[in-house]
DNA sequence: AATAAGTACGACCGGTCGTTCTTTTTCGTC
DNA sequence: GACGAAAAAGAACGACCGGTCGTACTTATT
């Protein structure tokens, strides 16, 4: 089987437009992103951005599935190759203020910016967006469950609660780097999770203070 | 003297206009806020809003202070009503679900969508809503210290921390609770804030499981 | 009674929005 | 090298955007 060099070069486009739509999502929004303007930020026409979707509201979902998968790539995978356990979700935590600390997308965190604009916006892009949240929750919750069958973490621990915790920290990590002063930010978001976990956790060497 | 009917009828509309402004602020962002979607909700044509405010922008400032009192009334002059100490810090946060759980605001918090909104586009809005929250969290701070100088906290506390703890609580509350099941965002959010504290304070009885 | 100020209106401006239609270019396939 | 589908451009649309204009009504001052 070969493969067709002319769709090869629409997906190209495809992926290069949603990464831009992701970063502009951050800082006009989801539904304050413009056509016009994305396709003047990527040098195209914007009638060439509808040859490749129907609608605004179907680039709106394309883009919440594109930043999805780089969540996925930046945040989720990275955190997999610590041991499971507490090591695993310091690992995702610390992931995740790293990608905020980095700077990856301009506006901060696509899914905080977005979720906030469109919970008030019943519709398909509302019900993707909470569709994933609901996913990132449930994975955070395992993660934690995970912990507490290792015996890392007391077997009688709120899990859902712990995973809400740990998920607030985050939040407001990325809000309050954008808003006060980063590097404190960055710091009490760690800080935070260390603190609960050490109070956890009857096996403290599991969390050192460097990074593993 | 006597009161000018003409500034009284001025006045008694601006405040009129900024509490719908406030609330549909909370439903399109203050950004995506549109002088002519406001006019409609009210029943006044676009152009008697700029008898009363020079531009888009003015009205936005004037949203945000607006938005400031109506947080002071709200949720923290019912928290002065507390004793100092932890107490005071428990009813704050209480105020603060409730007033997310009353659903006062049909877009959920203000401050968190439009900071959210804004984290990106620098300019005098954005200047003003990080100002609001910068005095936000020196009054949480400050209600934190107060609680440690009354010896309900330990000494050694680090105060900053247990503050922006409390705000991620607070912030996730209202996140969680418009995306996913609001009755156990509330709960999540309330039982976080007992269990940190209790952790931390010497006189356990200062903190009931029901309100005081 | 005359004047001035505050409030509010409808009409209208240039510009941008999302969207549609038609046309041109690109490029792998036959 | 001709064919045809996918990709992209270009022009145009109705709707709405923030903002301005002149005007009319109400109310206080003189």
């Amino acid at each position: 089987m070969t493969i067709d060099g002319r769709l090869a070069r629409g997906e190209r486009t495809r992926t290069v437009v949603l990464d831009a739509a992701v970063a502009l999502a951050t800082e006009a929004g989801l539904h304050g992103l413009s056509l016009g303007q994305l396709a003047d930020t990527l040098g195209v026409s914007k009638s060439g951005l509808f040859a490749h979707w129907r609608s605004k509201e179907a680039l709106q979902l394309a883009t919440v599935d594109r930043a999805v998968e780089q969540w996925q790539e930046w945040i989720i995978e990275p955190a997999l190759h610590a041991p499971r356990g507490v090591r695993r979700i310091r690992a995702l935590h610390e992931a995740r203020i790293d990608f905020y600390a980095a700077r990856v997308l301009p506006g901060g965190c696509f899914f905080a910016n977005t979720e906030f604009e469109f919970n008030a916006r019943p519709g398909p892009v509302r019900d993707r967006l909470v569709d994933a949240y609901g996913r990132w929750t449930l994975f955070l919750e395992r993660l934690v469950h995970e912990a507490v069958a290792l015996g890392e973490l007391p077997a009688d621990l709120d899990v859902p609660q712990l995973a809400y915790e740990i998920d607030a920290l985050g939040i407001s990590a990325v809000m309050r780097s954008r808003m006060l002063d980063p590097d404190t930010a960055y710091r009490q978001a760690r800080q935070g999770l260390l603190n609960r976990l050490r109070a956890l956790c009857p096996e403290p060497t599991l969390l050192t203070e460097g990074l593993s």
